[in-house]
DNA sequence: ACCGTACGAAACGGTTTCGTTTCGTATTTA
DNA sequence: TAAATACGAAACGAAACCGTTTCGTACGGT
C-alpha cells in the first residue's frame, strides 16, 4: 500500500519512514474506533502520529483514503478456530471470538463508518470489498461436523456469516446489550443449530 | 412533551407556537436522517425551520435533548399489519414493511446514532427506550397461525423482534445490498419459518 | 559534498460552528 | 394599556478545523 503510493509519486528522495507511515495509519485507525468518521480529526492523527499535516497530505490526500489505509493496514486477521471436538463446542468457541471482535475494534469502527458509507459510496465499497466473509470458515465447521455424524447434507453454511456477526452488532450497539456467554449459547442453540440441523 | 417543557417554564407571557415547535423537531428529525448526530449542526436546525438559535437553546439547551425531542415526536409508529390468511403470507407484508421502514426513516437515524450512543450514556437509554418491540405484534402473528393450525406450541415469537430488524439494518447499511422481495422470502423461507415451525 | 525532496513544527487565511447577546417586534397577562 | 417575556434575524467573540505555506533540518541519490 503505501510503498504503491511512493512508486506512482513524483522522482522522490527522502521518503516517509515505513515506521512513520504506520504510526499514521495507526493513529487514524484508533481515532476512528473512538470517534467515528465524521469525528474524525486529520488534525488529531497528526497530534497522536506527531506528523506535520503536510505530510499527511502529501501522501493521503483526502480523509477517505488516509481510512481506508488505515483500516486496510490495521485490521485483524481472522482468528483460527479451536476443534473442539463437537459442532456446538465449536460454533461457541467461534462465536465467542466473532463477539468478542465485535465489542472491540470491528463494531466501533463499523458503528462510525454508516453515515460516511451512505454518503460516499467509492468509500463504501472500497471498505464493503475488504470484509472477511466468513463463509469458508463456517463451510469449514460444518464439513467437520457432517463428517461426525453431526450434520446431514443440505446445510446452508452462508446463514452463520449472514446472521451471527448482525446479532452480534446490533444487540451490542443498538440494544446496548451484553455479549456474555449466556447469548453465545442462545444464539448458538436457539438459532444457529436449530438452521444448520434441520 | 412541548407542552410539559413550558409547563416547567418560569413565567412566560409569550410563549412558542406549538407550529413552531413542531418545525423545529421536525427539521431536526429530518437533518438527523441526512447527516447523522455527529453531522447535524443546529446552525442548520435553526435556518430550515427558520428559527432562531436563542429560541432553540432557550427550549432545548443541548443538541442531545433536541434530538431526543425530535426523535419522539416525529417517529411514525408501527404500522399494523394485514391478515393474508397464511402465516408466510403475514411474515412477508409485516417484513416488507420493516424493510421499508428499515430503508426510509428507522435505518438512517439509527445509523447516525451510534456514535453518540456509545459515548453518551444518557442518550443512549433515553433512545433505546423509545424503540418499539415488536414482540406483541410478533405474538399476534403468530397465535394467528397457531390458531390456523400453522404452528404448534413451544415457538418463540420473540425470535423476529430479535432477528429480521438486526438483518435488514445490516443488509443495507453494512453490505450496502438491496432489501428486495427476494430477500424478504429468504428471511421468511430459510430463516423465521424453520425457527418458528420446528 | 552538493542538490533536491520531504520531514516535523508552526503559522497562515479562510470557513464553520458553537453558545451568547442585541435589537426591533410580537404576544401574553394582569 | 403597560409590563414582561420571548420571538426571529443578525451579529458577536471564541474556538475548532480545513488545506496550504513557511522554515529549519533531515534524508536519499549522484
Amino acid at each position: 500500500m503505501v510503498d504503491q503510493t511512493l512508486a506512482v509519486a513524483p522522482r522522490r528522495t527522502r521518503r516517509l519512514d515505513e515506521e512513520r507511515a504506520q504510526a499514521i495509519l495507526r493513529a487514524t485507525y484508533d481515532l476512528l474506533r473512538e470517534a467515528g468518521y465524521q469525528g474524525l480529526r486529520v488534525d488529531a492523527v497528526c497530534a497522536r502520529a506527531q506528523a506535520s499535516k503536510a505530510t499527511v497530505y502529501r501522501h493521503w490526500p483526502t480523509k477517505a483514503s488516509l481510512v481506508a489505509d488505515a483500516i486496510r493496514t490495521c485490521k485483524s486477521g481472522e482468528a483460527g478456530v479451536p476443534d473442539t471436538g463437537s459442532l456446538r463446542g465449536d460454533l461457541v468457541a467461534w462465536f465467542g471470538a466473532i463477539a468478542r471482535s465485535v465489542a472491540g475494534d470491528e463494531g466501533p469502527l463499523l458503528a462510525g463508518l454508516f453515515v460516511a458509507m451512505t454518503h460516499d459510496p467509492e468509500l463504501a465499497a472500497e471498505l464493503r470489498s475488504m470484509r472477511d466473509s466468513k463463509v469458508a470458515h463456517a463451510e469449514a465447521v460444518c464439513a467437520r461436523a457432517e463428517h461426525r455424524g453431526e450434520l446431514r447434507p443440505g446445510y446452508d453454511p452462508g446463514l452463520i456469516d449472514e446472521i451471527v456477526p448482525a446479532q452480534l452488532f446490533m444487540r451490542h450497539f443498538a440494544l446496548g446489550q451484553e455479549l456474555d456467554d449466556e447469548f453465545i449459547e442462545h444464539l448458538v442453540d436457539d438459532i444457529m443449530l436449530p438452521l444448520l440441523v434441520r
